[in-house]
DNA sequence: GACTATATGTAGTCCGTCTACATAACAAGT
DNA sequence: ACTTGTTATGTAGACGGACTACATATAGTC
């Protein structure tokens, strides 16, 4: 699965990265791919624009740092963000309900 | 849950819907707030363009019918609508899967 | 006669995600 | 030195799904 078909759980999926702690942009799609056993693989322009939107939104911080000569924007979930972050996990499980129940199983 | 928040599965829901019985689209409309018991609540807006778009798409075939003076275009699936339900309850349960992994349950 | 439910649809908008491109430093191999 | 691959960040432009608000019309009920 490519960025297709994450339909919206974006930022869901970004907020729940950094609250295992905090990480930058890059380190979060590997971290992406990983954890979904290689499933996703999103693209930078995906991800990028993406933490932009949830920074002007106040749901990460984010910060550059040196680390021997490259330039990283390292960001961390804020309390609005976990806030953000526990509303995108409800609604993803009224999805899942809904979808269980109209699908049958 | 109003029309914000099924991201993408519009397709999937109104294929799986029809896939129970022919129905025109106040029906479906009405089936998908029941089977979700009354969670979905799909605005007229939403789904008729999502008719049309599936009728070029050859997911479903449309005809006019007539009933007690109503005029009720009443939409059933298609062999390609069936392969299309397949393969949206498919990226269905990998989406499921993926965001399952990174939220921890 | 007024109101609600049934029934279909359009217009205009918003915004998330995509593809493709641009940039740059470090690491390893030849 | 040169090339290739990995790490790392970002922009530009486009597309399309879903929204809100509106328009229309019949049937049934109070």
């Amino acid at each position: 699965m490519d960025a297709d078909g994450i339909h919206g759980q974006l930022d869901t999926l970004i907020l729940a990265t950094l609250k295992r702690g905090e990480a930058h942009g890059y380190a979060i799609i590997t971290a992406l791919r990983e954890h979904s056993g290689e499933r996703l693989d999103l693209p930078s322009g995906t991800v990028y624009p993406a933490l932009r939107r949830l920074e002007r939104a106040g749901h990460v911080s984010g910060k550059w740092t040196q680390s021997s000569g490259r330039r990283r924007r390292v960001y961390a979930i804020t309390d609005d963000g976990l806030t953000a972050l526990d509303k995108g996990r409800q609604s993803w499980l009224t999805l899942r309900e809904v979808m269980t129940a109209v699908l049958g199983t």
